[in-house]
DNA sequence: TAGATTGTTAATCGATTAACAATC
DNA sequence: TAGATTGTTAATCGATTAACAATC
């Protein structure tokens, strides 16, 4: 409604805020500053209150904020108190490292099926979960409630995945294809970009070895 | 020198000047204006001339670039003009995600030998690569030449093998693990946070689902 | 209470966009 | 030439940092 527009900055730094306070927690540790945590990722305490704050006075004067408190109201912000039910689409090494990843799990993203066109993969499992006949997608997505598609499958072809998995409702895309994919407003998408950080890699090497200024 | 510091996100973005002007020259197209890019990118056009002449004056009034041209510039920028050494460390889906992917290998990327110490795993060959006993990566590194290591491993050990790499002259790091490694200033150190880009998914798909404004 | 630390406003900084002269 | 488009400066916008009153 009237609320002003939070920037992707600032939501991109609540997943690294999320994961020191479990560090903490795990520590024992239930007091924590902006100061504290300025120190552990690096911005500023002055941006850390200032990130906060956009969503609620979750801190107190003198004191600092309360570990597990804070956590949990991140974890509300980011919109991980809820379930997702989530498809793989290409079970290769990437649709299986992410199929295998536990942190995924813990945080209330469940895999109910990958999908590969490979006829070596198809019935194979993972982690229990059956890979299924990329053919069958349409058909599963529509006798089965599912929130987000991963697409771990090569480039040429993500783009008809994405549109097979949007125009059977699906309205969150995870992409691991080093591409851009167009969708419709109304759909959640965001790309895990490899190439891009591994070039941005190779050009912070070149700037500290070629030019020792 | 007296070069004024190029900002990061001009860097983020080259990646991906690079990317379509690759895409251009596939379908035989040599010629490409800033507001075409623009179209592409989804950035403006004013903005991607101001990007480029960062490092020179790649265009022609009247014209616009010549993709090919341009992208051997960014090429030099990015520093892949340049064969890379890489280690991997880790070798489950990720290390071996990466040790399969192509792209990696076009631009230079050249994977000499993975490491685990799963003894399941040592002696698999990934694409003609041998897995190692993680144990012989030390002398691994010191008899051989290697300028990049991808830390593909649990977080419990990313740490230490980042200090590995480090202490035996690795100057590039990649990390996949899901945690913050502090490496010295000499070395360059990229995350693939795909945590907080899953995180920032949920995030986006929850404000486009429960606030239907 | 005195000390600590937040919440919040104001100041600064940097990045993006707009505009247009230069020029192909 | 006329038209197109860059390179570059100036204007705007937004994000970060600094400062400090509020208050626990």
């Amino acid at each position: 409604m009237g609320k002003k527009k939070i920037s992707d900055a600032v939501i991109r730094r609540l997943p690294k805020y999320y994961r020191y306070l479990g560090d903490l927690l795990e520590n024992g540790i239930n007091r924590v500053s902006s100061n504290d945590l300025s120190k552990m990722t690096g911005f500023t305490a002055s941006q850390i209150r200032q990130d906060l704050n956009n969503f609620g006075g979750f801190g107190q004067q003198g004191y600092g904020y309360d570990a597990m408190n804070l956590r949990e109201e991140i974890n509300k912000i980011l919109g991980l108190n809820q379930k997702f039910r989530v498809v793989i689409v290409g079970a290769g090494n990437i649709g299986q490292a992410v199929a295998n990843y536990a942190g995924f799990y813990e945080e209330g993203f469940e895999v109910l099926a990958l999908f590969d066109k490979n006829p070596k993969l198809i019935g194979l499992r993972i982690r229990d979960i059956e890979i299924k006949d990329l053919d069958d997608l349409p058909g599963y997505l529509d006798d089965n409630e599912i929130d987000m598609g991963v697409i771990c499958t090569p480039k040429a072809v993500s783009q008809d995945v994405a549109d097979i998995l949007t125009s059977h409702g699906i309205k969150a895309i995870w992409n691991f294809a080093p591409t851009d994919i167009k969708v419709d407003d109304d759909v959640a998408i965001e790309h895990v970009r490899m190439n891009e950080s591994l070039y941005t890699l190779a050009y912070y090497y070149k700037q500290k070895n070629d030019t020792e200024e």
